[in-house]
DNA sequence: GATGAATGAGATTTCATTCAT
DNA sequence: GATGAATGAAATCTCATTCAT
């Protein structure tokens, strides 16, 4: 593997803290989570109540709070569960033998694809206000350093492609930029096009047709 | 011209409703108006206060009410306001002159290139949750029709390139939500790709980039 | 005459205040008490608005400011313009012609009759909080003394009773003071009946024909 | 028994609720439903604030949305309340063996003699239009169809009267329709004749017997 | 004198968080 | 450790009163 797929796991690790699958706390603990999820995607953060949470989640109001200590902390948890979610989804991009255009096609269809079962990270990417300010408060700039690590991804991505086609660093750089920005418009677009008739896989299959075609086209001009 | 750009032009002046620009009345509710999309595109729409709103705007709560029979009705002028801007800025795109891809190529740099400056249609494409209730209490189904009005706009400009490509009509449909539903999404590219160092400008020309050179190549596959 | 008919009368005529009835400023203090009178009645002293009052009027809200100097003092005024209406109505009890018996039926007849058309009075002396919140603000005890007018007047009518059944002075006083405190509970009767399908008049003349047999029967015991 | 009393109770056991009086949760319930009867009283409905009523029941103001759901709905238990009582103060009317005028005499010592007691009703019978709102909002007609109660009741009690006295039924209807507007108005009577300084006792038992050998005259006309 | 736009105190209700049991 | 009753800050909206025009 490589990029630093390692170091992101072990931070998420800390926050995601699993515990034994069978032991009743630990249990209790992933239904908060998991009923917490739910009523942040549903109703947006400030909406959905910790009442409403703690009883989908089978506890009193008081013992979300022996878990998380408090909704914010709550939500970061439910995110950085997420996230490990979503890495582990990753993973086929890292396989070594993936020639780099497949390689880029693999990572959009996995980050476009898994758009509408990552619904925190998409609100928190779409730019969502309530959650932005959750995560401001706990430490400003976290936000920027999670997208700085999309960013090497994306750039580690496009980084062979880059070459072939000679794009400059700045070029590579902004074309990362530009991929992590538009990660956070997927599942708008998903969302968006869901309401239009539109199946989420189709429409995300879209996108990535257009994109791929053009960020990396088969074709040769004819000389 | 053509689609139906007087229709919708004149429903939104029933909202935006402008008086006397020298007027103090008119000048205090465009000054409201502008506090209010500050405030419901930094802090959301629940948090906003209507009372920071009113006194960013220099007058007292009671007088926001007086402009403004409700907290929603003023986000629900607000984006009016926001819209009738966005159309007079999308008028190059019905020029008749226009060849088709340079039609579809503008449109796409106009529609990237203001999401943001549109920031609270940005959010309601994105989906906020905030701001589809408020539109759903006013009128269940709103959101749907606006949506069907763009789905028709995208539809008419890529038209001619179906034609062209040999799409057939399902192709096209799909197409134009694709890119209808993707509109919510780029705003948050916008402001994501911001944050992480990338102008607007440069993070939508890229985008269009990509699609439009995916979407009508002018490269000939060689014979 | 007798009893303090013309003090009263003269102590309420500074209140009443009448002008030139063809001055277009009387014209509109009549509109704004008629108005006020109205609301206040359909809606209460609270709920009626001084907006509304004033748009009754056909004035602006200013111009009510101009008449009362506050919404208390408006219905101050109120009550004043129908007691001394009431009065009007009062006077053919004090034919010197009438003999005690006719004079108190005749006092029963218009009191509990003309509730329905005093409803100010009425819901003053039925003990509305907000009504009597007023007149306590304006001046405590102006209401008890306001009652003791009422009770010296029900005295002079039953005091020729007393004298022919032999009531002691204080026999006399008390049930002067329960009609006062009844008059209070004619309104709420009458409007109680009204909505049971009694009419007004109906239901006053069922309870002045009980009352009446009962404090001065004509009819002997037989031996 | 009769008429249908034990049909009212439970009607208003549903409402009335009563815990553990032990119980400090129920504790709490009362004082704050005592406090509600108080201001409301005092002050009326709109005037007296939720958060006087907790601060007088000692609690926060929250806790009072914890119990009732809306300031509405605390009047309408503590009206329900009120009612209980007063239903268990009128058993005595029931009694088998009470001769029809004793029954009568009864029923009004004790309808008029807890009007003082019964301030919330009395409001309620006095016509307030505050609490008349809110008993329409919960439910439109509710009000008609507690007085229809109340004029079946005084209709059973009235009955042997009216065939001894030759009353028609349409005569027996109205007088009983009386009676229940005039309980309405009783209330009125003794706050008003209590600021005169007669006792609430004292002036509803003088209005007993004026109404009753009125109604129901012990004496023969000589023939 | 008349107007009506502006003000801001005050009302009800929600809900994250605490803490005695 | 778990509970859920209690708290009170904060939100939206109303409306009597003032005052510049």
């Amino acid at each position: 593997m490589s990029w630093d797929f390692d170091a992101v796991e072990r931070s998420l690790a800390e926050w995601v803290g699993r515990g034994d699958p069978e032991d009743p706390r630990e249990r209790a603990r992933r239904r908060i989570l998991a009923a917490a999820t739910e009523h942040f995607v549903r109703h947006g953060y400030r909406k959905a109540s910790v009442d409403d949470i703690a009883r989908q989640a089978g506890v009193a109001k008081g013992t979300v709070y022996l878990h998380f200590k408090s909704k914010a902390d709550l939500l970061l948890h439910a995110v950085a569960l997420e996230k490990s979610r979503y890495l582990e989804r990753m993973r086929p991009v890292f396989d070594a033998a993936l020639p780099p255009r497949e390689r880029l096609r693999t990572f959009l269809d996995l980050a476009f694809g898994l758009a509408g079962e990552m619904p925190l990270i998409s609100r928190l990417t779409r730019g969502d206000a309530d959650f932005q300010h959750v995560f401001a408060d706990l430490d400003p700039g976290i936000r920027a350093r999670m997208e700085e690590d999309q960013v090497g991804f994306a750039r580690w991505i496009l980084d062979p492609i880059a070459a072939e086609r000679g794009w400059s660093e700045a070029e590579l750089g902004d074309r990362a930029r530009m991929l992590v920005g538009l990660l956070g418009g997927v599942s708008a677009l998903v969302g968006n096009a869901g309401r239009l008739g539109l199946s989420a896989a189709r429409s995300a299959a879209l996108l990535v047709e257009s994109l791929v075609e053009g960020l990396a086209p088969s074709r040769k001009d004819p000389e």
